[in-house]
DNA sequence: TGTAAATACATCAGTTTCTTATGTATCTTT
DNA sequence: AAAGATACATAAGAAACTGATGTATTTACA
């Protein structure tokens, strides 16, 4: 099982900031190996929508980069910057008051007729 | 205070096929109006995403409609079809779901009020 | 030893799902 | 009489994805 792609949509860039908050650093392949195994296969992160996400990171200056060769292959680290930990908390905080309302709003049984 | 709208995208759907399911019959201006009042303004569905949204919902099969005259005004109630029934019960859960992974995801501590 | 799978980056056309604006019309409140 | 609320609707444009495609290296294994 995984879920219907819209979900996802509009929480993806709180996922990789929470991860880089708790990683110090991570680069992009493992971040989808990541959560793709924290969530038991649930949550897939495609890379067409996680490398231009980084990318908006880096340039909105929430996250630095360095790169790294293992062998030959390049390897690109990213790195909260301090206003990228802020804007995790933001984000982060946010995200559980949203799920929080969400869920006030799927259990309610008012019959008002 | 209200979200940022990229969290709402994808639970549109959601939340108005559960609304229906604990109200029978209700009209896209009641609905607006009753999110709006049962979130505490902190979520806003604006007409231009709730219309289609219905529009779809009555394409596929999952509501059916009954038109009202109040005065000269026209009033279009909306409700679940057998089948908007049982969508509705798999998009909750799966929601449901997605926020139980979520939760966990982000070492969310749900608030128990 | 060769080839498939995994690792690692990236871009881009197309799709979905919104926002914001616009339009029409009626009813209620001040 | 005018403003605001009620009630429907459509449409251009933006945002955030998917899925396809591309390049290149490394590892597993038959």
């Amino acid at each position: 099982m995984n879920y219907s792609s819209e979900l996802l949509k509009g929480t993806l860039k709180t996922i990789v900031l929470k991860l880089l908050a708790d990683n110090k650093k991570m680069y992009g392949y493992e971040i989808t190996q990541r959560v793709k195994e924290l969530t038991l296969d649930k949550i897939q992160i495609t890379e067409g929508a996680l490398y231009p996400t980084l990318h908006a990171l880096e340039a909105d200056g929430f996250v630095t980069t360095e790169t790294e060769f293992i062998g030959k292959r390049v390897r690109k680290y990213y790195s909260l910057s301090p206003t990228g930990k802020t804007k995790t908390k933001e984000k982060v905080s946010e995200l559980a008051d949203f799920m929080e309302t969400m869920k006030f709003l799927l259990d309610i049984k008012t019959k008002t007729t």
